[in-house]
DNA sequence: CGTGTGCTTGAATACGATCAAATGCGGTGG
DNA sequence: CCACCGCATTTGATCGTATTCAAGCACACG
């Protein structure tokens, strides 16, 4: 029964780069949480739903992704706890895209309506969750220019980049090694890839002798080499230690 | 001088999706709005700076790009008259992107105080305008989906079916028929494609009859069968009016 | 009537997809 | 402890799509 924490992590990551008062600290800490658990590889919320809840990530790897026509997968972004990746149910009715879980996963199911009272009644509530729809999108943004304009093995190089400094920027990784729970057709499904290229240039990575990746635990051997080939440049993700850290 | 006709497209554009009160509505029609002139072809906005202001665009068609190492452009987003592409600089003081014209443009220039304390004094205002930028979030979703998992022909497509969607929504098209001032090369670098492929998909698209293109002008010759090519589905627009349109 | 810009086309090449199969590895049950 | 199963990863071969390079064309504009 974590809910304080959970929702203490939400706090920590808003404030990180909006300023909150104490008030709004302490309202934030009580908003009302069940927590459900799901499976690797469900559903939390499909698309076409209307719902009217917004899920607190608390334990574990979720993404968004749709299937087009033919079957195949796009995996639009990835989500570690603390994050509310569909807070934009707040003001957007119909979900677009699914929201699924890549590893089992504990979310916080929250009514809009205990958010909305409070993005309503603080400012700096509503623009501290708006920063955060707001730097999503700048994610996305990157990922288009990868999927776009990169070669494969620079977006797969991009994609650990990404995830350690996000993983590292709330505390579950060092900088050097963390859990990257994801198969590699998922990785390829992120990435615009098929599973096959994927690997091949995967390993061209690993014999580059630029990463480790064994049994979903990823360890960074050559940071700089692999921030160039990825062109990483952190300040997109616009976290205030991020820019430091280059 | 038609500072009043370019607030009124924007509160309109608001207002289709976002209540506001007439109090609300009168606050915005009174922004202040210096008028600038872009020729084609140059930037607004540049990525690494931080703005005091924000852009309306009054005229013309504006686009956010990014450039990689190897000088390939990625356009990641096109903006309508009514549109304020950079109204997250509100939030996020840094430009991870660049924001430029495609044609000769009025754009006009919005303190961000003047916005922000609307944003803060009217809940309304400030919902109205996240929303814009979650609703731009799901055109990022489709476009990746697009990139990373569609066909080039159906991509092409897809810019068309979404482009006279948008340009009908606000007034400037018909449904059949509207200004597309894109070069080939804009088009391939908004669909991630070189030129040169884009050019032979899209001659076979006008050789099945599907759409017109000359010198600008986008017609749609069999809207079944183009919406059919590029899956498209006007739901992620969230537009009122789209859905009914289908 | 020449010139430039954007469009079109062809040929060669490369990158990534698809198909098919083998290998490795953790977990389960005999 | 070992055999087997299922899943993820790896590999090879072939095919197709998209890129690159290079040239030619067409129309608007001076």
């Amino acid at each position: 029964m974590d809910k304080d924490h959970y929702l203490e992590r939400l706090v920590r990551k808003l404030e990180t780069n909006s300023p909150l008062q104490s008030e709004e600290r302490d309202q934030l800490l009580r908003l009302p949480l069940v927590l459900k658990q799901f499976e690797a590889g469900h559903d939390i919320v499909s698309e076409g739903e209307r719902t009217k809840n917004c899920c607190l990530v608390a334990e574990g790897l979720v993404c968004r992704y749709k299937i087009v026509g033919d079957g195949q997968r796009q995996i639009l972004s990835l989500h570690l706890p603390g994050d509310i990746p569909d807070i934009h149910s707040l003001l957007i009715e119909q979900m677009d895209h699914n929201l699924g879980t890549l590893t089992a996963a504990t979310v916080g199911i929250i009514p809009h309506e205990a958010v909305r009272i409070l993005t309503r009644s603080y400012y700096r509530i509503a623009e501290a969750f708006w920063r955060e729809t707001l730097v999503e999108a700048a994610i996305y943004r990157e990922w288009m220019v990868g999927i776009g304009r990169r070669s494969a093995p620079s977006r797969i190089a991009h994609l650990f980049c990404e995830f350690i400094t996000k993983m590292t920027a709330i505390g579950l990784s060092d900088g050097k090694t963390c859990e990257l729970p994801l198969t590699q057709p998922e990785i390829a499904d992120a990435l615009g890839l098929s599973t096959v290229h994927m690997n091949k240039k995967l390993r061209e990575i690993r014999q580059a002798g630029l990463v480790r990746l064994r049994s979903n635990k990823l360890t960074i051997l050559d940071w700089k080499g692999l921030c160039q080939l990825a062109e990483f440049d952190p300040d997109y993700l616009h976290l205030r230690e991020a820019s430091s850290k280059k």
